[in-house]
DNA sequence: CTGAAAGCGCTAACAT
DNA sequence: ATGTTAGCGCTTTCAG
């Protein structure tokens, strides 16, 4: 015992994960790190992971199905205990067969268009987060929002958002709604359109703080300031919204919850448990910095 | 040969790695995510490994050497095939009792106060990238310069910065050199140190572009108009910097090839090539955009 | 050129 | 209590 320390002797996990068909690893599958929301996450996921003596063996798909068809292939050639995968990076019905074969699988952050057919899946409240953009916009008086906003993978906080207004009797007009992917460059494009209009917003909810960077930024380059002349409202609040100017009014995500979650109900699958909850919801919170202000058109 | 296909066998990884001695797996251990220019170098390290075929074991250690030492050593009893570190995330003394073993080890974008003995190693030319930096704000007129740089792991940006401004007959007095990490908030309270002084400068050269985002947020709270009042040259060239207000004049590091070049050492170690060069280093280059101009100054 | 067997380093189920 | 052995699924070597 004490000369295998000398000698420098270390078990070898291969040969155990052989014997135990375990290996103490965890698949991390998301769809880029561009948009600053999925380093923040990963960190806590990898670090709950590591709480849970798991490591994370990291895939990243590019947004490429294909991709990440691929390299869940190699993953399961290793044994590898369990997978979480975040939205848009991998086929929905590839996911499906692979949790069909008993394959342990927590959707995380999953797109709101799809209901994964039984898998387990923990994922922000994102309704309930558009209501909570809607009724601060709502309370600052505003009258004239628009929204931006991934109409397929994000079609929640459109309609929390939407029903929202509609009940303080606030229809939202389709020109109002600007489809654009989760990136800075398409908030920027959409805000650029929604600013061109005759009557133009007096507030705009970006789905992702991601997207409200754009936004600013277009704001800022067609001559408006904010929030005086344009209220923006964004959702994640990514480390980044309190630094930029002004700093960005967010609805918040709790990462670390998210991913102790997902962490939880991989476990239980890793575990053997029976009855794993099919969906976990993590509430969303009204962060309220600089980036809007009360409604003082006519 | 046919019906294996059809009975969805998969050769299993782990078996032939412990008959093989080769698991196909690199780790990456990086000392946190917070700043954005990890994850820009994760993704394109995480790239160039899919493309010989490698996989990345992901571990971040948060600044903190003991949990790197955890970390490796369970690494290491996984038959990791190599290993990539970089700067601040490991005590270096660990690393080299694991080279010295034969481990396989690259450093990448190691400090630069410490010469690592023999361990193969890649970065970018810090002190040509402070050349550049002081040389670009000379060229525009300035005298009155200051810098925001870890003393300790930044010593040749510093070094460089200092050296071309030497040249130029331009001493770096002490009080314009203002210690801090590289975060945003060591960049934003140096700033206001910097811009205290009575003679406050009329450039700053943060040695990353995150520490820059602070010194950017600094002088907009300190009334000053960046960069007609104060210019500001960062380093890093991260993403961000291009959406910044106003975009950020920074020296560029090459990610892909610093990638590419990281890989390059870590494969030549890993085939067993006897001749493996000790330093690999990438050339930095000037970005200009908004955040820098003219000295009007009397 | 195809087929059997030993071994990678460990665990777990045995027998002593 | 301790010691031995079969087996995890693959590769490689050695026979047939």
């Amino acid at each position: 015992m004490q000369c295998a320390q000398e000698l420098g002797y270390r078990s070898n996990v291969l040969a155990r994960s052989l014997s135990n068909h375990k290996t103490f690893t965890i698949a991390l599958i998301l769809p880029t790190l561009t948009n600053p929301f999925y380093p923040e996450i990963v960190e806590a996921l990898e670090h709950t992971a590591r709480d849970h003596d798991y490591q994370t063996l990291f895939c990243n798909t590019h947004f490429h199905f294909e991709l990440g068809r691929l390299q869940m292939e190699r993953m399961m050639s290793r044994w590898v205990d369990g997978y979480i995968i975040m939205g848009s990076s991998m086929d929905i019905a590839d996911i499906t067969r692979y949790f069909q074969q008993g394959v342990p699988i927590v959707l995380c952050d999953w797109q709101e268009n799809e209901a994964p057919p039984g898998i387990p899946q923990v994922s922000v409240d994102f309704y309930r987060a558009g209501q909570l953009a809607a009724q601060h916009l709502l309370d600052l008086g505003h009258q004239h929002v628009a929204i931006i906003v991934d109409e397929q993978q994000q079609a929640l906080r459109l309609e929390g958002f939407a029903s929202t207004m509609q009940e303080a009797g606030i229809a939202l007009l389709h020109e109002k709604i600007q489809s654009g992917a989760s990136t800075l460059e398409s908030g920027y494009s959409a805000t650029k359109n929604l600013l061109a209009h005759p009557q133009r917003p007096t507030a705009i909810f970006a789905a992702t703080d991601w997207m409200a960077m754009g936004a600013l930024e277009a704001a800022l380059d067609a001559g408006l300031r904010v929030p005086e002349d344009l209220s923006v409202i964004g959702l994640d609040d990514i480390m980044l919204s309190a630094h930029l100017h002004p700093p960005l009014t967010t609805i918040a995500v709790p990462k670390a919850q998210l991913a102790q979650e997902t962490m939880d109900l991989l476990l239980k699958q890793i575990n053997g448990d029976k009855d794993v909850p099919a969906l976990r919801l993590v509430e969303p919170y009204l962060v309220s910095r600089q980036s809007t202000t009360t409604n003082t058109t006519a």
